[in-house]
DNA sequence: CGCATACATTGATGGTGGTCGATATTCGGG
DNA sequence: CCCGAATATCGACCACCATCAATGTATGCG
């Protein structure tokens, strides 16, 4: 149910720049749209203000469940969508999970807003 | 352990600066989470990118029906939207409603972020 | 006045997402 | 080896959202 001829087709840009872009591609807007639904939610934005804000850069989970009155599945659930969407990391330590922002990652969603 | 007295309460913080935020307040993460609530659909970007590509800087209607393949009453759904995320300003002329980019809306975006 | 155009609004529907309770997994300790 | 702690996964429920068809509104034109 789309006819949109060949407009988004943009694999293999690994050119220099694609000089004048026609608009934004569906699937390009598609794949860019995922980092913006992990960042549309009160709770996964506290998420990542509180990891950012930790002094060692990582938080473990118990650590995130009280400040936000979630429960634990549910703040786990979010940090998954947090790592899926490449913002944040997690490192397994012993029993514990500690879940760090990825570096570059912020700016890198910056750029692509000013990129549009 | 931690009680969390009363952090998120910045009801009337139209004072200068918070100086040091202990991470993200309850109401403030909604109230950014609106503005990505916009962005998390590629529809809705694909339209930011028209009206940003668009030499006279604004775009009717009818000029993003048929690029998104989408019916009239579902684009002027996301016109709307982006336009309450402060994102896009409407402007009626005749029967035409030409929408446009809000003057450095973007990039107060991008700082939010940044500012997390 | 009457009609066509451009857009907004409404109602309905299918799909997605946030939350919780229960359960599984993994690891460290006695 | 068994137990408890920390976390992930699963299943279900409820709310919200994206989409469309139908209708409403307003503007311009003859």
């Amino acid at each position: 149910m789309n006819a949109l001829p060949a407009v988004e087709t943009v694999p293999d840009d690994s050119r220099c720049a694609p000089a004048v872009p026609p608009a934004l591609g569906a699937s390009e807007a598609k794949r860019r749209a995922i980092v913006f639904k992990a960042l549309a939610d009160p709770n996964r934005l506290r998420l990542l203000s509180i990891v950012k804000a930790e002094p060692s850069g990582a938080a473990c989970v118990c650590d995130l469940t009280e400040p936000l009155d979630l429960g634990q599945p549910t703040v786990s659930h979010h940090l998954k969508i947090l790592v899926d969407a490449g913002l944040l990391s997690r490192e397994k330590r012993g029993t514990w999970a500690y879940y760090s922002l990825v570096p570059g990652a912020l700016e890198s969603v910056c750029a692509s807003i000013l990129a549009l």
